[in-house]
DNA sequence: GCTGTTATGGTTCGATCGAACCATAACAGG
DNA sequence: CCTGTTATGGTTCGATCGAACCATAACAGC
């Protein structure tokens, strides 16, 4: 059944078996034939949609990266037209905590790829901006709620914003380890928040 | 030269070399041959000193576990006779960052394992405990700070244990990715302490 | 000074890996 | 309807893997 395929949805396909390899075992089980396997596929089709395995290994992990900035501005859009500052950074942090099996996935499959960061330059340049996007992101947030005199200004707005993030994926971990639930680490963000977002007088 | 082997000394000369193995590549590229290069010794004694694979990376995690407590106590003690609660929990939070090779070495360790240890009993066994055990003492810690007044009463002792840890641990990631310097690190580490080590009136 | 255990090197085997190669049905465009 | 590209399955090859096996020097204890 040639010519009517759909690239888009077999990479995705063949994309998804990867993850669960990697989250199953690290990229050890990320073999070409287990995840033809697990994708159900011949391993001749891993090679015709990615090529090498090191071209698999990076593709399956653009998919993934795609995903988390497509799903993430999903959710935030679901906040509501003017969201508040507070629900804001909320919702950025929950993003870095696997709260859902969505995200679970996600962030286990950047932790199977982790080392490999720090020495492959393909692998990094794809994974590398996100979390200082964050941050700026969030500091640009506190800074506006002082503005609008929801955050005190005696805060250091970028000093504040970089330890929530470090924290979440902190937190992160600790989830996903199994040393405390999603929901309370969802608690202890917005405890810290709490701390954060303090009306001011005057 | 029988009879007068270290056996501590091979094993660890062994586990060393998985560790750099694992660091450079994960745990993918500790194969015994591999190994046994870099450690330089045949791959007959890696059969000889730790079993299986298998064995030899749960044994090679055993070792880097264990030289983490030591030096962790080794440092603490350097810090002198009657240290103050700040100065304590600044010490526990600098052992979960890359500040010199062999901090960075570990951390990086751990993130070559971390998948299996969702999956793989024995390995979750050996690193299990330390992350709660980190809370509860700093935990321990803020709280004797309240009671000689360097914390506030208001401080919630252990949520904010947790999220320092939580921050360190994040912190952690980031430096080894390169994201900032172990160096800025510390300095936000020590930004929260001065927050919650807050000499309180009366 | 034998003898048995200890510490080590080397080799081999079946399994598996990544990758290249071979084949061919199904459809698109002329 | 014919033809060439597209999408796919299957097979094979050399390399490498983990593990078992074979060998043997050096020392300890008698």
């Amino acid at each position: 059944m040639p010519r009517q395929a759909d690239h888009d949805r077999r990479r995705r396909q063949i994309a998804e078996a990867v993850w669960r390899l990697a989250v199953g075992g690290g990229l050890e089980e990320v073999t070409l034939r287990q995840v033809a396997a697990e994708a159900q596929v011949s391993a001749r089709l891993l090679q015709y949609y990615f090529g090498t395995r090191t071209d698999l290994l990076l593709g399956a992990l653009k998919i993934l990266n795609d995903d988390a900035e497509h799903r993430a501005r999903e959710r935030l859009a679901l906040l509501g037209e003017t969201p508040g500052m507070h629900a804001i950074v909320r919702g950025v942090l929950l993003e870095l905590l696997p709260v859902d099996e969505e995200r679970r996935t996600r962030h286990l499959v950047y932790a199977a790829y982790f080392v490999r960061f720090l020495t492959d330059p393909d692998l990094a340049g794809v994974a590398r901006d996100a979390p200082r996007a964050l941050e700026d992101l969030v500091a640009g947030l506190i800074t506006q709620g002082q503005d609008t005199g929801q955050v005190p200004r005696r805060v250091d707005a970028a000093a504040e914003a970089a330890f929530l993030v470090a924290g979440a994926e902190g937190l992160q971990s600790s989830v996903l380890l199994g040393q405390r639930t999603a929901d309370e680490a969802v608690a202890m963000i917005d405890h810290q928040l709490a701390r954060v977002f303090t009306p001011t007088p005057a």
